[in-house]
RNA sequence: GUGGCUGUGGUGAAGUGGUUAACACGGCGGAUUGUGGCUCCGUUACGCGUGGGUUCGACUCCCACCAGCCACCCCA
């Protein structure tokens, strides 16, 4: 219990941390190119905001969430995702002032009570993106396209993306009607949890996985004959700002996000290979919420990438950098004594940036070489009993086992530049 | 939350109801004098996820729990 790390979270060791570091590095660098700055909120907020901003009937409120009391008697909530946060942080601090689309990214954890899986966690990790402030078709081609470049920048292949448009809230009142007419007439064929969509959210029944439910949705009508005049032509457009930069994209009309806030543009894009957690990105619009939190009506448009379902298929498709980490040198002594000049020369060697090590235990020579190779040193720094007496040390070029005498004073020269 | 599979050392793993739990990698030590990478030798699990139970005796059988994985579900 104690030397377990709690269900469905996971320590990123040393070992990985490379590979998290150079997908975090292609993002910020994605996000700079696109005009997309980071923002941190807090790991936990006030439930009542996921409960407002993601919606009450969602699965993700009604039964994955981490909440609880704290000493103030307030209710808490460990973030399940990072839209509602920002809205709020947008609303909070008017980043709305200025007049212009906020637009702002995030990388950070998780946290769904849900039964873990490959690709699963309680605590994970997401990258995503938030445009604050523009209803313009081209916010959602650009998110569309800063997620499928961050993607396609990590060398990632047989990726699927799926857009859809939701409707928006003048033309999905309409459409659940005419969802709740269709399938009303054949309740009794859904499954149990359809049945219980059709009153609260007959859309979801769209894309549940029951064969049975599933075939009868085929016949269900189209959310796009339905579309008002605007919800049709911004998708339109969305589209063809896609085919303008020649994305390959499937409309997919039974792509329902699980979210309550999504509006208009929805998308998402597959990794089949992943199996059950194929889904590495989604997203979507949702011009409602940072009213329905509290701000001025503004438009809104985000995604959400999950990081560790990204390294799991840039793992499969051996996208990850090794761990390449060289040391420039590693000090060999033969004695304590001997030890304490040779310290010094460490720290000094350290403080022009060189990557220094040394056997803590000073062992035998042979096993204190051993270990300058463990570490993969460039140079050996050899303090021995004679040269030490005469001021100098042996200087090893561990690629290609060449080795000279200098003096102290010329250690500092002749391991100028190894760093690089 | 539901169903299924799995759980042996740092790692990958073999193993049988009954003396000292294979093997490989890794680690540590060594192979004449102060020097690594190759080779060779030695050494390295008081314990077989945890806790109970059955038994003369269990790592091997049973139960519970925990954890991982797969599917469902959900979603990133």
């Amino acid at each position: 219990m104690l030397t377990n790390a709690p269900r469905g979270t996971k320590d990123i060791l040393p070992s990985e941390i490379n590979a998290w570091r150079y997908v975090e590095d292609v993002l910020r660098k994605v996000c700079a190119e696109f005009g997309f700055k980071e923002i941190r909120t807090p790991i936990f907020e006030h439930t009542e905001l996921f409960q407002r901003g993601i919606g009450d009937t969602t699965d993700v409120v009604e039964k994955e969430m981490y909440t609880f009391l704290d000493r103030g008697e307030r209710s808490i909530t460990l973030r399940p995702e990072n839209t509602a946060s920002v809205v709020r942080a947008f609303v909070e601090h008017k980043l709305y002032a200025d007049g212009q689309i906020a637009k702002l990214f995030y990388i950070g954890s998780m946290f769904r009570y849900d039964r873990p899986q490959a690709g699963r966690y309680r605590e994970f990790h997401q990258f995503g993106i938030e445009a604050l402030g523009s209803d313009s078709p081209s916010v959602d081609a650009e998110s569309i396209l800063l997620a499928i470049t961050v993607l396609q920048r990590l060398g990632l292949k047989d990726l699927q993306l799926k857009i859809n448009t939701v409707g928006c809230p003048n033309c999905r009142p309409q459409y659940r009607k005419l969802l709740q007419d269709f399938f009303g007439t054949k309740s009794q064929e859904l499954c149990e949890d359809c049945q219980s969509r059709l009153t609260r959210n007959p859309m979801r029944i769209l894309d549940c996985k029951n064969p049975h439910c599933h075939e009868i949705a085929m016949n269900a009508p189209f959310l796009t004959d339905c579309l008002c005049d605007d919800c049709r032509s911004h998708f339109e457009e969305v589209k063809k700002l896609l085919d303008a930069v020649g994305v390959h994209y499937e409309v997919d009309h039974s792509l329902v996000r699980g979210l309550d806030y999504y509006t208009k543009t929805a998308f998402e894009v597959q990794y089949p290979p992943l199996g059950a957690q194929s889904a590495v990105a989604g997203g979507g619009r949702y011009d409602g919420l940072v009213e329905e939190i509290g701000g001025p009506a503004t438009s809104g448009i985000g995604f959400a990438m999950g990081l560790e379902r990204v390294l799991l298929a840039s793992e499969k498709q051996n996208l990850l950098p090794q761990n390449t980490e060289m040391t420039d040198a590693f000090v060999v002594c033969t004695n304590k004594e001997i030890f304490q000049s040779a310290f010094n020369i460490v720290m000094k060697l350290r403080d022009r940036g060189l990557k220094v090590e040394f056997d803590y235990t000073l062992g035998s020579m042979k096993s204190q070489m051993k270990k300058a190779n463990k570490v993969q040193a460039k140079y050996v720094l050899i303090f021995g009993d004679d040269e030490f007496a005469r001021g100098s040390v042996i200087l090893k070029n561990m690629a290609n086992s060449e080795q000279k005498e200098i003096t102290f004073e010329n250690i500092f020269s002749e391991l100028q530049g190894v760093e690089k």
